[in-house]
DNA sequence: TTTCATATATAGGGAAATCCTATCATTCAA
DNA sequence: TTGAATGATAGGATTTCCCTATATATGAAA
């Protein structure tokens, strides 16, 4: 077996920081793991690294010989790894935006996401409408946003993400999930969307319209997750993404209706600063590919 | 994702050989492997290293930047695993005995085994009776030998690796494979066998012995392989280990025959220089285990 | 040009390593 | 003696790694 550079930062964080825990912290690992780590180190080694002395470790003396060793290892382990991060554009801190229908649907899978792959910033969470993200893309307030049918000035550079889902939901206590339902069938209950100018509204709106009719009861909150919760009591019914009612739908608190007309289908789209892409931008864009199509904010194509 | 040791160390060896497929050879790998490593460590460092140039590869200006450093860090990875081989008393040059019998059981995949475990050594094999490789150890001409039954110096340490399998064998031409056999159904048929003194002819003696009887037609030879061969062709019977004879098992050249009583079953150790025992005599000892057990040396216990 | 030889890329499946959770064992301090 | 802190160990799930087979691209030879 081969010493690997994962087994020896371990050893050179243990030694720095003086327990496996603290280690362990430090690397974001369990403390088990780098117990491996050092055990697999010692083996390849063919050597005992430390010793123990009370609850503590002490270094033995094949593990202090081999110290400075270690430490130019992690320094030029640093140096090479450190030097593309120079002329990244997008270094330190990730302007990022997002829908709120979005945000509830994969903005935790994406954070631990770029924590895995090792792409550490520190994120500036902008939780907007698209319109509104959309004129802080303009004014290059914003990094990366996830956003429906942009239209932004040349230095936002767009692609697509794919086409959104969304459903009807409601309460099982208005028992509206047996049948097929329609505009009139929602005309007796309260709907709840945002406030113009927004997608859901327009989406409410179009639909109604389709046969002609207008929601009668129509209830507005900017708090897509107030939204959800108001469904989920029974208040009313609303049109949201499935991706951010996952508990709900388990336990049964909300049900997907089944509606005529079908809704809409708004495209989603991912903008972002042309003059900002570099690794790391590659880096956040492909998370955000691989978060969006893992949850299910998007229709299956 | 981060850069690792593996992908350093490949970037290294393609740009002192200029190929990748030399560099594959230098550490064992396949090409494809190497091709993935360098992918992978470009998509860690957010550069791209080489450039198509011809049917070759050429360093970018990133890749020409970073070479220093990787020097750097191949001869820091050097030193760190060498440290231990300056005190390893088994350092260099490995002198290992084993009978034939073992030697053609396992031999083979036990210098793979040392191969791939980067336990590398000028290997000084010494194909012996036991008898001879226990005076050879007793003299320190061998470093490791394995053995049956030893009886040696104290600077020689032992230990049993388990049970030996035999059986006899015979073409099955002979048609002596579907019964039970007992010696007397075999005085009519050429036995093969060691010279005195060995374990296979005191194994043939005793089985007979045990009758009552002795062979009638009695041939010996001293190369193991020459004996299976004869079996193989039908001129004789012989006692063998199923280890040495896979492949003329399973052509169904010879068969094994079921014989009463059964066979005394000789114990196999491990023998070696108490002053050599370091790190490379460790892992030694442990290929030479994990082999023995692989193969089909051993009666199950 | 066509064909062959050389060099790298890609796909996919199976083996091996890695890492985590849960639990145990030891030490030291209250 | 108990509780808090530190490492070790076991088992299982995931991820990585590497190989085979095959594709692609280039240059040389027929």
């Amino acid at each position: 077996m081969k010493a690997t550079l994962s087994q020896i930062e371990a050893f050179y964080w243990i030694t720095r920081l003086g327990s496996f825990r603290a280690a362990a912290m430090q690397l974001n690992l369990t403390q088990p793991t780098v117990s491996l780590r050092i055990h697999n180190l010692e083996e390849s080694l063919g050597v005992r690294l430390f010793k123990r002395a009370g609850r503590k470790m002490r270094l033995t003396d094949d593990g202090t010989t081999l110290l400075p060793d270690v430490g130019s290892m992690m320094q030029l382990a640093g140096q090479i790894s450190a030097r593309q991060r120079l002329v990244d554009p997008l270094h330190g801190r990730l302007r990022l935006g997002a829908p709120a229908s979005i945000a509830l649907g994969c903005m935790a899978e994406l954070l631990g996401t770029l924590e895995k792959r090792d792409a550490r910033f520190d994120v500036a969470l902008t939780i907007e409408k698209s319109s509104i993200l959309q004129r802080r893309l303009n004014e290059r307030e914003i990094d990366v946003a996830i956003v429906v049918e942009p239209d932004v000035k040349p230095h936002v550079r767009v692609a697509p993400l794919g086409i959104m889902k969304h459903a009807w939901f409601a309460s099982p206590r208005l028992s509206l999930a047996r049948r097929w339902i329609g505009p009139a069938d929602l005309m007796p209950h309260q709907v709840f969307t945002q406030p113009e100018p927004s997608n859901l509204m327009t989406l409410v709106m179009t639909w109604f319209g389709s046969a002609g009719l207008e929601p009668k009861r129509l209830g507005t909150c900017d708090s897509i997750s107030v939204i959800a919760r108001l469904t989920a009591a029974g208040e009313g019914v609303s049109i949201l993404s499935p991706a951010i009612l996952g508990t709900e739908l388990c336990l049964g608190k909300v049900e997907m209706l089944k509606t005529r007309p079908t809704l809409v289908r708004p495209r989603l789209y991912l903008a972002y600063q042309a003059d900002k892409v570099g690794h790391g931008m590659k880096l956040v864009i492909q998370a955000i590919r691989d978060c969006v199509i893992g949850s299910s904010l998007l229709a299956r194509r």
